[in-house]
DNA sequence: TTGTATGCGTTATCAC
DNA sequence: GTGATAACGCATACAA
């Protein structure tokens, strides 16, 4: 309750008979002020115990050092992996970051781009719902010339900067390592069509089919949400076809680890019967047993790289800028669940 | 660039012919305005594309309508359903959530407990950083009547609500079971006594040895901050010992599991020759080999309760609370790592 | 039920 | 190098 005690840049003003605008640029280290008084004001506002208004600042500037984030689920490695990285760098450049999360869901995220905008965040770094076909929650920003930085779950409907990982390079070397491991028949979980991502991981693994001399097969492409639940069901599928996979590469690893788990649960040797890859790297890919082969995506890295373009821009708004894609690499990890014996 | 364009609730009211407080009531709800003026003013608000802002509200009622929340780590999987929680209540009752990550380390805990503190956030939910032994830049947030709520690493030295895990019953009954499985010798890896968390699962375990009637011996009880490689160095000191443990009650699951690693890459049996419990349920322990009985903690709930908790301060400001601990339950899941066959 | 007047704390513009 | 003043957009006490 001590609410009426916060001293203001007027109180330090009063003190030392000087004006407000003074103490305002010594605060601010404005070169324009003299050594001696900044000197002055500064030791005066520390004993004063001053604190700056940001309030009053962001209001009057129209800016707010902040910038939203809106990641599918926080707790997914590779997102906080990401958010670790915007973390980092927006810390070092004195910017706050504000982090939501949308569940997939559309509605979510439509709601929270219109929280973030009527919070004036100065950008926006997003990783889009599975949900999310329409953009016009999100053409907000770029109409009010906020920049914004999409990630992984990319939109080509909307102008700006987008750092993708090589999905079709992942996926393409993921196949192709099964086929050199003798797999034949090369099955694909993967994901719902309308994300870019899983666009590019099944045409990595249709090129990489047809690269090794092996026929596509449309009985052995299954595209669902990559949940646990559904990648038991697609393997099940998979097991009852007429001639079955001696391959699965999925397309995240998630569905691999549950893939895995009923193969083994119901018979089949992993990999000797069928190996399976997986995709993205989970911390618990490394620890199962058997460990799961599957293709890195540099989250951290990704994160450093769309919070350093996303604060470019906001520092040089006035700026007329080209937009770039930027593929960061990925990288196979052969593990237990696909290296067979040859 | 558009930015002369903004709507303003005086461009709505020259418009109507009124004033500006009439429409600031009006898109308000405030109940004293006619219905038919308030329908008028929110259909000229839509057509003239008005968007409040937010930042010179905020500015002029003091409050943001943000709650800051500070985590050690955002991508470790309690924390992450913690931040699930707090942000799952927030998004409900229209409160922004920003997330800040501590890395462990006091210096930047207090710099990021600055920067919540200028940017005038309305409360603060926090665990502390592994570090922290003084708490005098949180002591900011009471001082000046904003609220906060601790969870999981919490503080004696300030009076606020806390949310703890019964981290004590947790240790006791992961002891107990592994003196019930015949361990005659239980070793405990804990972590920093600072952390009051560490404390209790140290009591807890020292308790359920005497209640077991097993003898103490200091020799047992290491404590460390828990890393992967802390936790091997810690084992081979076990394993050094003149009288070796057949049981390791750790701290946390990554403990666990990197001494279960160890145990079995020389040479040892889990948990015929050595049982182990780790605690905190990482989603990897359930699948790996062998899977790691552990102690379940309801991150989700935590953070709603503290959501709850700290939305209730914040709009009852004036009224005079009672301070709480609030201990949620943790139950033991027993999985391969200590089931012994009898 | 509506209008008038004022101020929140800061920064920017212009003057000196 | 410093000062005076206005303005940002909104909410509220008070008046009508």
């Amino acid at each position: 309750m001590s609410d009426r005690l916060e001293t203001t840049i007027h109180d330090i003003a009063k003190k030392l008979n000087i004006s407000a605008s003074t103490v305002s640029r010594a605060l601010k280290n404005n070169p324009v002020i003299s050594e001696a008084t900044r000197k002055l004001i500064n030791k005066t506002a520390e004993e004063m115990g001053y604190r700056p208004n940001t309030l009053a600042a962001n209001f009057r500037t129209k800016r707010t050092n902040t910038i939203g984030v809106i990641v599918p689920l926080i707790h997914r490695h590779f997102f906080s992996s990401v958010i670790s990285g915007i973390e980092e760098v927006a810390y070092k450049k004195g910017f706050t970051v504000t982090i939501s999360q949308s569940n997939d869901l559309l509605e979510k995220e439509s709601k929270i781009a219109q929280t973030l905008f009527a919070n004036r965040v100065d950008g926006v770094i997003i990783s889009i719902a599975m949900e999310t076909t329409n953009f016009d929650h999100l053409q907000l920003f770029p109409a009010k010339n906020i920049p914004i930085v999409f990630f992984d779950r990319v939109v080509d409907e909307i102008d700006a900067h987008k750092i993708v990982v090589d999905d079709f390079g992942g996926a393409y070397r993921a196949t192709r390592h099964l086929a050199e491991m003798g797999s034949k028949r090369i099955a694909h979980i993967g994901g719902p069509m309308n994300l870019n991502i899983y666009k590019n991981r099944q045409a990595g693994y249709l090129k990489a089919l047809a690269d090794s001399g092996l026929p596509t097969d449309e009985m052995l492409v299954i595209n669902n949400n990559l949940t646990r639940e559904q990648g038991i069901e697609a393997v099940q599928k998979l097991l009852n076809l007429p001639e079955k996979p001696d391959a699965i590469f999925c397309a995240n690893d998630t569905t691999a680890q549950s893939v895995i788990f009923h193969l083994i649960k119901t018979g089949y040797k992993v990999p000797d019967d069928i190996a399976v890859v997986g995709f993205s790297n989970e911390p618990f890919s490394e620890m199962v047993t058997p460990s799961i082969s599957t293709v890195r995506q540099p989250g951290f890295l990704i994160g450093i790289k769309s919070a350093d373009l996303l604060i470019e821009q906001i520092l040089n708004k006035q700026k007329e800028i080209e937009f770039q894609t930027i593929v960061m690499p990925t990288d196979l990890i052969i593990r237990e669940s696909s290296a067979r014996q040859k």
